[in-house]
RNA sequence: GGGGGUGUAGCUCAGCUGGUAAGAGCGCUGGCCUGUCAAGCCAGAGGUCGCGGGUUCGAGCCCCGUCACUCCCGCCA
């Protein structure tokens, strides 16, 4: 909270009430808007609490009335006057003030102001780049303010909830070294080591688990991130994640912790929790949700209806089930009117995500059936399917036959979309534990594995003996903590053992020497007392965005990048001197 | 890298099928006004229609290119 200490001010604007009356106050801040009844003259002075309405009366301001009437929008100004309670009938209560006002009896410009490029109190939508080159006035709007007082808000408390628990906060290097795997890394050329560079971090990743084995125990940090990727509504360049890592913990041991924590941080916003989390395996969230990230505020599930169809003579759906796929599909309530063109719409979407077609039957509100492929259906088929799908006049069944994880995925887009274009209400916060994942994940284009999370990630241990016989085969200790379909976090135990590092770095590509080559600092480390350890990391920006209903990340970062990367208000990236490429030993073309 | 949307006054936008002199609200400037709180009333200033090229008798509008912003896909362990 904004208080007057240490100030010229002897209150805040927002603080003043009626227990003020009567007594002289000085207050300062920016001229929000000036009404000028050519005799009275009203100032609302705005600062970082609020607003306050102050008054000029040409009988009794004296020369502030002076001021009052040359002073415009914006500028910076001290008003030292009476608090008084407003007269009868001129109570505003839209405001937290609007009981008192001060009746000025001096006013000094501090600074003035040339008129805003765009106005500080305007409700309307401005354009986003204009907004970034004049931040620091965006930033004067309550409306744009308030999300940075709720980040600060749940910062503090992150720290005071991890700091009770035993957790110390340390600071990780931001110049490091690259890393295969992962992301883009933003390089930094070395000028004491020609042709070398630096990289910044993705996240602190390798250096907590350093922490661990350094016998830290409870570490966090709030760790600025960096990835060389494009943009998106909820991707920035760099951006903050809470970074946790703790020793000796078993998987429940570091959930139960971050739930408790999560509890704490929440209420900060005003939003409670249900302890437990609702948690699903990943297998079984890709199965209802078609998402390892699940939007849980809608239903809507994915329903397998393979078994109504096992003697279907569709033959897009006998292949599919011939081939060991499956038949699913979701259930959209009123959308069983949609035009047919709404609908191809909807194929179009399937097909781009890799579906070979999308079969639907429409549930008409007049009780008809309307599908291009329900034709082929026999009558038991199409009550089996009403049956599964519990289908009323005015639904749509949308269905895909193919393999189980294209059904899955597609689905899960459409259910998301659907949810969107029918307008489903998704009231509050649905919160849970996605765990469970694959160790890897096979990259087809490429044709290796991959880390499904990061290379360090623990199998689990009945899994070990199948790390290179069936590495799709083997679940890993892990888990993402999902918001309103958002991925808030994740984390996963490490590898603490030595040898089943090097095991999965081999599956991975990394050979003996190639392993050594690039994390040979972890693996000695490892060999050299390394307790069972693991971690999370949430995303601050994204929760943040997240509980202030705010629909970009960049509307919880101060000074954030646009969509090409760049900083409209300083101008970066900018090409550097000749002097300080060759000082790093650099050319450009 | 690919797809969609947007770009007209300081801000938010309208501008029909290509046709007279490019408009509104807010803001800004000046004037009037002693209880407003998005104050009110009167007057005024303010335009490279993102930029470049083309089609046309004529382009804010059509075509080509380009830039910026934005959303999505790819990418983001």
């Amino acid at each position: 909270m904004l208080d007057a200490r240490y100030s010229i001010r002897s209150h805040v604007a927002g603080s003043l009430r009626p227990e003020h009356a009567g007594q002289t106050v000085t207050v300062a801040g920016w001229v929000h808007r000036r009404r000028d009844h050519g005799g009275l003259v009203f100032i609302d002075l705005r600062d970082r609490s609020g607003l306050v309405q102050c008054v000029f009366d040409p009988d009794t301001s004296g020369p502030a009335f002076v001021v009052a009437e040359e002073v415009r929008s914006e500028w910076v100004v001290a008003f030292t006057g009476t608090v008084r309670m407003r007269p009868e009938g001129t109570v505003n209560p839209d405001l937290a003030t609007g009981q008192v006002e001060v009746v000025v009896a001096s006013a000094e410009v501090l600074n003035t102001s040339g008129t805003p490029p765009f106005e500080v109190d305007s409700a309307i939508e401005t354009d986003e780049a204009l907004r970034l080159k004049y931040r620091y006035i965006d930033l004067r709007r309550p409306e744009v303010l308030e999300a940075f007082v709720l980040r600060d808000r749940i910062t503090q408390r992150f720290r005071k909830s991890l700091e009770h628990r035993g957790f110390m906060e340390v600071e990780t290097p931001i110049l490091g070294r690259s890393t295969p795997e992962g992301a883009r890394d933003f390089i930094v050329p070395s000028r004491l080591s020609p042709g070398a560079f630096y990289a910044l971090p993705q996240s602190p990743q390798l250096f907590k688990q350093l922490l661990m084995v350094g016998g830290i125990e409870r570490y966090y940090q709030i760790a600025r991130c960096f990835r060389d990727e494009d943009l998106r509504a909820d991707r920035q360049p760099e951006f903050t994640q809470i970074d946790i890592e703790m020793s000796f913990v078993r998987q429940d041991d570091l959930l139960q912790m971050m739930e408790e924590v999560m509890d704490e941080v929440m209420h900060e916003a005003g939003v409670h929790l249900d302890l437990p989390l609702a948690r699903l395996t990943y297998a079984e969230a890709m199965d209802r949700y078609g998402s390892d990230r699940p939007d849980l505020r809608f239903g809507m599930e994915l329903t397998d209806v393979s078994g109504v169809f096992t003697a279907s003579q569709f033959k897009v759906f006998a292949d599919a089930l011939g081939s060991g796929g499956v038949v699913k599909g979701i259930a959209a309530r009123g959308a069983g009117d949609w035009s047919r063109g709404r609908i191809d719409a909807l194929n179009q979407d399937a097909l781009d995500a890799g579906a070979k077609g999308l079969a639907w039957v429409a549930f008409t509100s007049t009780g008809e059936v309307r599908s291009p492929v329900a034709k082929f259906f026999t009558a038991d088929e199409l009550a089996g399917l009403r049956e599964a799908f519990a289908a009323e006049p005015g639904d749509l069944v949308l269905m895909i036959a193919d393999a189980r994880e294209v059904a899955n995925e597609v689905l899960g887009m459409l259910r998301v979309k659907m949810a969107e274009e029918l307008e489903l209400p998704r009231e509050g916060f649905a919160t849970l534990w996605v765990v469970d994942f694959p160790l890897f994940k096979w990259d087809a284009e490429e044709k290796r594995w991959d880390a499904n999370h990061h290379p360090f990630t623990r199998p689990f241990d009945d899994h070990l003996g199948l790390i290179e016989s069936d590495p799709g085969a083997v679940l890993s200790y892990s888990y993402d903590l999902v918001m309103n379909g958002l991925e808030i976090g994740g984390g996963t135990l490490r590898i603490h053992d030595v040898e089943v590092q090097r095991r999965v770095l081999s599956v991975l590509g990394h050979g003996e020497q190639d392993a050594t080559d690039q994390f040979g600092f972890l693996l000695e480390a490892l060999s050299l007392g390394a307790p069972p350890h693991g971690g999370i990391a949430l995303g601050l920006d994204r929760l943040v965005m997240v509980l202030a209903g705010k629909h970009s990340i960049r509307d919880v970062i101060a000074f954030p990048k646009t969509s090409s990367g760049a900083c409209p208000l300083t101008g970066a990236p900018d090409t550097v001197s000749a002097r300080q490429l060759r000082d790093v030993h650099l050319k450009v073309d």
